[in-house]
RNA sequence: GCGAACGUGGUGGAACUGGUAGACACGCGAGACUUAGGAUCUCGUGCCGCAAGGCGUCCGGGUUCGAGUCCCGGCGUUCGCACCA
């Protein structure tokens, strides 16, 4: 010990805090916890989503998913691997800096306090982190590879800027990705969303939407999460569908001739999933926004239609939807449908969203409730295509709900397709379409481009340089990072650009071109690309010169397990995967997905009811930790509930892990060498062995934990005083757990190395066999009792015992119908 | 509305591909030891019943020698998404 402040553990009673102390400081010391990047063999990377590092500390959700990661690296690592186990900050965003501006202070002063206080409760936990690799996402050591990465997304054409619709948060006074827009309010603040107009940078993660959701098939993840993610980019089937709208002129409003022929027409393309009920689309829809409004729109409607698009365009996306009633105008112009050849009105309703398929539907209030409710508030035709049994073309479509679900029906009204199913009549009718260049099959995304600029301050700046004379410029490498100035005033206001763009004295900067001033960008980018490549970083933490290195990265990637939160299941683990693409095609990694394997924990609640601060049961892992050690709450917490659902803190709970370990200690430091271990406890210890080896790779941590108190029950039955090959083993079983504790008993049993590089303890079959059994025998298939039999016997031995035992006997009426016999099992005898 | 997960003692939860329901733990009860303890240890603890036995995994059907587990129909809880054409 080098550390004379610190009193060595008593031999007598179980002192955690002394316990913990002394390995922490010698794993310090030792560099226990050291990976061999370079050198090591079998290298695995076990990953854990890193924490945001908020001003109230550690929450136990950031302690159960971090021990749960630290169990299986951990038991990795007595597996023979090398494991790394890296853990870092996602300091910068909004989170950091509306605490920042809560509290009056800068963020640039309380990131590094909280990370010191991440630090200090994160040591205290025991978890198996090479320190030497951390990253923080706020250092321009970090983020200028993260404005690398925004670059070589500009180079490929995968960055671009537009001015688009954005939430806006009038609170926050930012710009918030659809994802971080909750039920139409703010998820941070709970402020209702607007709408706003401005220039955004988005990358077009939609290009990949095939490649994200087809390599799903594949990954090792938990299912939840890959039904999430479908979900989220939503594959559709369907067609897009040319409608040919006469140029103003040829179609004048109150004489519409069906038999115009269109010459020059402008065209409105409709994206659908049914194309086979085109005979029934009586109208069209264009969003509010559909850039050919104008063009369509004749002179005598143009002034409804303009004050329809200001209303709608000024509404937030809250009253955008679903409950509220159907609104729209009419634009006064037609469209020909391309099936019927009839002239239909176009319409522009808020319904219709601009950011899905074409922006423009067809309408067919016959089979779809939407246009349904929207045709009969504007008496607009309503027609049957389709006629499921009991109904023919002549049934009138019900005034209450418009047949949607109507897929088993059949064509009707529709031309030659009529007699189809719906299914034949989709392949018909889009080829139909096809042969004369109105329509085609395509796939559509419900995935939307990711929205990565935020006119906010703490964040990345985006390394593009606008010059009025050379045009956009982005930072040339040498010149990277762009450093996020120290301004005083980082606070947002309501002129929708960042903080930065009041600071001319940073954002004036000769242009990399020519040289003449020229303009920084001003915005910075989400925080979500942060944290979207951070996991290349970790190895090569300490390159100051690349990235990520080739050769640590070729060594070390894909992560071969990584744990978190399934709140990420969408936005981080997507876009993680995206950018892994991206760095795909542009050769500077070899694979295409970053996560091997990937498992979802659960959510830790308190007693029935979920954690928070204005319920005022927040756990504080300090004081747990004072008062009870960091070993059993460790243990306690991956006791409470299966790792992957979570489970309820009772406060009490955590004495039962306490026990545990205070007889293990006491077994442990009892344990004597006399005479040979006793063979039935031997037995029990390797079925113990066997069962928790299946539980941990499997997560299934509360059942590994329960296996073990069951040995020490057996350890300890009746006062005895286990030998020391009764517990030896134990204890490395209970390593990954109670890491601290685990250590200290190894080196009372007399070793010097670390437990955690002694290997797991061999499980041996030959060891672990009963020789008898207690058979469960049923009469026709009613329990009635147990029949204690050899191992291997055979139906007839069973039946033979059953048959002896009188208090099942009694149950056995007469000669057996039928005997199942299930060895080792059951045996159930029918009469 | 759509999608996903789930429903087992007083509580958290066990139960591998259908095969001894309630492991393990908390709590509770009784006892031991203590000046005392909300400490520690031992035993008990699904429900009804003196017992034999019966009943039990949200409810109702079904398949099976046998169902917590599989199928059908309800009810309920939680979490996502939400006018996605």
């Amino acid at each position: 010990m080098t550390d004379p402040t610190i009193e060595p553990p008593r031999a007598d009673v179980y002192d955690p805090t002394a316990v913990e102390r002394k390995w922490q400081a010698r794993w310090a010391e030792r560099g226990t916890n050291h990976t061999d990047l370079a050198g090591g063999e079998r290298p695995f990377y076990a990953l854990m989503m890193f924490p945001y590092p908020s001003a109230e500390g550690l929450h136990v959700g950031n302690l159960f998913a971090f021990t749960g990661n630290d169990i299986y690296g951990r038991f990795q690592r007595l597996q023979g691997h090398t494991v790394f186990e890296p853990l870092g900050y996602d300091a910068f965003g909004i989170h950091s800096e509306n605490y920042a501006l809560k509290i009056g202070e800068h963020p640039a002063e309380l990131t590094p306090k909280n990370i010191a206080n991440f630090q200090r409760q994160l040591t205290r936990a025991g978890l198996m982190v090479d320190w030497r690799y951390a990253v923080n996402t706020s250092s321009p050591d970090y983020y200028k590879w993260t404005q690398w990465v925004f670059l070589q997304l500009l180079e490929r054409g995968l960055a671009y800027k537009k001015k688009a619709a954005v939430n806006w948060c009038p609170f926050d006074k930012t710009v918030l990705a659809n994802e971080q827009v909750e039920g139409g309010v703010c998820e941070r603040c709970g402020t209702p969303v607007e709408q706003r107009f401005l220039e955004q940078w988005f990358f077009r993660i939609s290009d990949y939407a095939g490649r994200l959701l087809e390599n799903l098939d594949w990954l090792d993840w938990s299912d939840t999460t890959k039904t999430a993610q479908r979900n989220w980019i939503g594959r559709s089937e369907g067609a897009e569908v040319r409608f040919l709208v006469p140029t103003q002129g040829e179609v004048e409003d109150d004489e519409v001739d069906e038999n115009a022929v269109l010459m020059e027409a402008r065209e409105i393309r409709v994206f659908t999933t049914r194309v086979d009920t085109i005979f029934g689309a009586t109208y069209l829809v264009l969003a509010p926004e559909h850039p050919l409004v104008d063009a369509v729109t004749t002179p005598a409607q143009r002034a409804e239609v303009e004050a329809y698009r200001e209303r709608t365009a000024k509404q937030d996306v809250v009253s955008r939807k679903v409950t509220k009633e159907k609104t729209g105008v009419f634009t006064g112009a037609y469209a020909q449908n391309p099936a019927t050849n009839t002239l239909i009105p176009i319409w522009i309703a808020d319904y219709v969203l601009m950011e899905y398929g074409t922006g423009a539907i067809m309408a067919v209030p016959g089979h779809d409730e939407r246009d349904h409710e929207f045709a009969r508030k504007f008496e607009l035709p309503i027609v049957r295509v389709v006629a499921s049994a009991g109904e023919d073309a002549d049934t009138p479509i019900p005034d209450e709900g418009a047949h949607v679900h109507d897929v088993d029906g059949r064509l009707v009204n529709s031309g030659q397709f009529d007699g189809l199913t719906v299914e034949e009549g989709k392949r018909a009718i889009v080829a139909w379409l096809a042969g004369h260049e109105a329509g085609r099959a395509v796939i559509n995304y419900r995935l939307h481009d990711w929205c990565i600029s935020r006119q906010r301050y703490w964040g990345p700046p985006i390394p593009v340089i606008y010059c009025d004379a050379c045009g956009m410029q982005q930072v040339p490498e040498k010149d990277l990072p762009v450093v996020l100035p120290f301004i005083k005033d980082f606070k947002p206001d309501d002129s929708g650009v960042s903080p930065l763009a009041r600071h001319e004295e940073w954002y004036v900067v000769p242009c990399p071109e020519c040289g003449k001033p020229a303009r920084r960008e001003t915005d910075v980018s989400d925080t979500f690309l942060d944290s979207a490549w951070y996991f290349l970083r970790y190895p090569s933490a300490q390159r100051a010169d690349v990235p990520f290195d080739a050769a640590l990265t070729a060594r070390w990637l894909p992560v071969d397990s990584y744990i978190g939160g399934n709140e990420h299941a969408v936005l981080h683990l997507l876009y993680s995967r995206f950018i892994t693409m991206v760095l795909k095609d542009a050769g500077k990694v070899d694979f295409e997905e970053p996560f091997t394997k990937f498992r979802a924990h659960g959510l830790i609640i308190r007693e029935g009811a979920k954690m928070s601060k204005s319920k005022g049961n927040v756990i504080n892992p300090d004081a747990y930790i004072n008062d009870w050690g960091a070993d059993a709450f460790r243990t306690y917490l991956m006791f409470l509930g299966p790792y992957e659902q979570g489970g309820d803190f009772q406060d009490k709970g955590i004495v039962g892990p306490k026990r545990f370990l205070e007889n293990l200690w006491r077994s442990a430091t009892s344990a004597h060498t006399d005479g040979a271990p006793d063979g039935a406890v031997m037995r029990k210890l390797h079925q113990t062995i066997r069962k928790v080896g299946d539980d941990v790779p499997r997560l299934s941590y509360n059942t590994a934990i329960a296996a073990m108190m069951e040995y020490m029950k057996a350890l300890r039955a009746n006062d005895r005083t286990p030998h020391r090959d009764e517990v030896e083993p134990l204890v490395q079983l209970v390593s990954p757990f109670a890491p601290h504790i685990a250590e200290e008993l190894w080196e009372r049993l007399g070793h010097d190395e670390s437990v955690f590089d002694a290997g797991w303890p061999a499980f041996d079959p030959e060891l672990a066999a009963e020789d008898t059994i207690a058979l469960a025998v049923q009469v026709n298939g009613k329990m009635r009792g147990t029949v204690t039999v050899p191992r291997t016997v055979d139906q007839a031995g069973a039946l033979a015992a059953a048959t002896a035992d009188p208090a099942i006997a009694k149950f056995i009426t007469g000669v057996p119908k039928k005997v199942i016999f299930v060895p080792g099992r059951l045996i159930n005898i029918v009469v």
